[in-house]
RNA sequence: GCGCCCGUAGCUCAACUGGAUAGAGCACCUGACUACGGAUCAGGAGGUUGGGGGUUCGAAUCCUCCCGGGCGCACCA
């Protein structure tokens, strides 16, 4: 993936270091990589040299010194410590080129131009949405902002649960004990109750497990009957509560397409696969053999009672959606658990011969876990989402009372910071790894959390509004003022390599971690460096354009991750 | 049983994917001119990176074997 995107951030002396060395010790430009140095004193980069070192066939402390010596880089300066080769950039070039770089509104950037598919938070119908629909949907939407801000052309799909054999179920039980009454007051909670009650009794009545596979099959008959009449009521109802999750959250679709949406596809999918010659009979249903792949588990794409099965709506929207957009990237944010299951729809494409097979990823997360045990809708081991969400924003608006209770649109503020506070609970952790679900931790606002950085950005423009006078233009100040802020600088100067990272490894966290890198230099930066009231105007010209920098930078980062940032808490 | 993921400070997590003395937050101690906002800042204490073996200049990271936890494994999604 090449760019031709103008360097960002520390970015712009990270090239010119890369080039001198190149130059200097006649390797490719790919092998040198610059690190960070283990201490911050040391430099902005790093280079180990062993490898140079053997190929030189000198000791790597000889070549570091030799190179040391030899090196010249505008505005940096070059230290040999043993086999490492630290490189520190000058003080006022850095302040330079960092504020002029952030205050871009393109910072940390780019033009990829690639069309990038983002499936996420596709939560059931006639479910309420818990704490686990929230990794998928707070990760997927994070990743998807990541991408369209890197340039990619987004789309982002719900593929809602709205089909398969569940719904059958579903409709039978509200045939049996259904009320309307209890539908228009709690419809959500009804509709669970139905679906847990049938799932109970079922083991006992064999007469309902009949009915709701006779219900499904009217389902997918694909004539108007009542059955669909009933199922497209249940989806509206869901819906528009789905609908209340995301508005808070300030997220938007772009497709809104249920499993449901491919249905008249699915024919065409299974005599597609026939026609590619890997279908096969077993047992009375139709499976696609994997062995060869080396998946042992078949792939089931057809009950032995004609259904179809999540597989065959998961290739059919495959095969759909590349017809539609021609992806350079399909990607999947879905829980780890189904690992398996894309790892077998990947499989039958390939086994079909499809290049585009390779352009759809599994983007995994690790699930979220109760102190109790998991997670279970029918079990009773639920915590639906809106009452985590309305729980922070509760103790948000205690928060509020107690230390600014004179605060204008406080409702709406503490919107933001319970929101801000579970969202980026949710992404400084690595996708991969489990979570236990913990209030006390889930609800902090304190240390290494989203208020901490709504508490920095909202301290910048307090700064900001106290201010006689605009903030200046950066044409206007003289740079050498804010040379002591290097940790600040460098701080921001690495977003653009963390924003980079986050969309290759397809993980936010790597911006979660630079973010509070910012904010904790931040604090720092305006604890050391008065900015109102000194009595020198060019100071404060000067200290107003980095506070600004700094204030401007954390709202990208959190924008990026859906973090709100109010301007005063 | 087979496959995938995970194991780092008391707790929750980092560590630039093989680099320098393993870093943060919470909790616990000590401090911060009536504060450009104390949801903050400065400092202290806290580690045999689950265990053994191997690979090499160098391992939390790679290989291998154990131990412990999680998730999957054909007519649910």
């Amino acid at each position: 993936m090449t760019t031709t995107q103008p360097l960002h951030g520390l970015d712009a002396f990270a090239l010119p270091i890369r080039q001198a060395v190149c130059a200097a010790l006649d390797v490719n430009l790919d092998l040198i990589s610059l690190e960070r140095p283990r201490q911050e004193e040391l430099g902005e980069f790093a280079l180990p040299c062993f490898r140079f070192a053997k190929q030189a066939q000198m000791s790597p402390p000889a070549l570091t010194a030799k190179l040391a010596d030899e090196l010249s880089i505008d505005n940096v300066t070059c230290e040999a410590v043993g086999p490492f080769l630290n490189f520190r950039i000058g003080a006022k070039a850095l302040a330079q080129a960092i504020v002029t770089s952030a205050q871009s509104s393109t910072y940390a950037g780019g033009d990829e131009g690639l069309t990038t598919l983002v499936e996420f938070s596709s939560p059931n119908i006639a479910k309420p949405m818990h704490v686990g629909h929230m990794r998928t949907t707070v990760i997927g939407a994070a990743l998807s902002r990541i991408f369209s801000h890197l340039g990619h052309d987004v789309k982002r799909i719900n593929h809602l649960g709205d089909w398969g054999s569940q719904f059958g179920k579903l409709v039978a039980a509200w045939q049996r004990w259904g009320s309307e009454e209890e539908l228009n007051a709690t419809p959500i909670e009804h509709l669970l109750e139905l679906y847990v009650r049938y799932h109970k009794e079922e083991k006992e009545d064999e007469t309902l497990a009949a009915d709701s596979k006779k219900s499904f099959q009217e389902l997918e008959s694909g004539e108007e009957n009542k059955t669909r009449a009933t199922w497209r009521k249940f989806t509206d109802i869901s819906l528009a509560e789905f609908n209340k999750v995301y508005a808070r959250f300030g997220i938007e679709f772009d497709y809104l397409r249920g499993e449901s949406w491919y249905e008249d596809q699915l024919n065409d999918m299974i005599t597609w696969l026939d026609e590619c010659g890997v279908t096969e009979l077993s047992d009375g249903a139709t499976i696609v053999n994997l062995e060869e792949q080396g998946i042992k588990t078949p792939s089931l794409v057809k009950t032995a009672h004609g259904t179809t099965l999540y597989a065959t709506r998961d290739l059919a929207a495959a095969k759909s959606r590349w017809e539609e957009f021609s992806f350079d990237q399909s990607l999947y944010v879905v829980g780890a658990e189904q690992t398996l299951h894309f790892q077998q729809l990947k499989a039958v494409l390939s086994r079909c011969g499809v290049e585009w097979e390779q352009r759809m990823e599994h983007i995994p997360f690790g699930l979220i876990r109760l102190t109790e045990g998991k997670l279970s809708t029918r079990e009773g081991r639920v915590i639906a989402l809106s009452d985590v969400l309305d729980r922070s924003v509760e103790l948000a608006a205690k928060s509020i009372e107690e230390k600014n209770p004179e605060l204008p649109n406080k409702e709406l503020v503490a919107e933001q910071i319970g929101l801000g506070a579970i969202v980026f609970h949710d992404l400084k952790h690595q996708r991969q790894k489990d979570v236990v679900f913990d209030w006390k931790e889930v609800l902090s606002f304190e240390g290494d959390t989203g208020p901490y950085l709504q508490y920095t950005h909202a301290r910048c423009c307090s700064i900001l509004r106290r201010a006689d006078k605009d903030v200046p233009s950066i044409n206007d100040i003289d740079f050498s003022i804010l040379e002591g802020g290097r940790e600040l600088w460098v701080a921001i100067g690495r977003l653009p390599q963390a924003t980079r990272e986050a969309a290759i490894k397809r993980e936010p966290m790597l911006i979660a971690n630079a973010l509070l890198k910012i904010a904790a230099a931040g604090n720092g930066f305006y604890r050391d460096n008065q900015v109102l009231g000194t009595g020198d105007d060019n100071l404060e010209s000067a200290r107003l354009v980095a506070i600004d920098t700094l204030r401007k930078t954390l709202a990208l980062g959190m924008r990026l991750l859906g973090v709100p940032a109010p301007q005063e808490m």
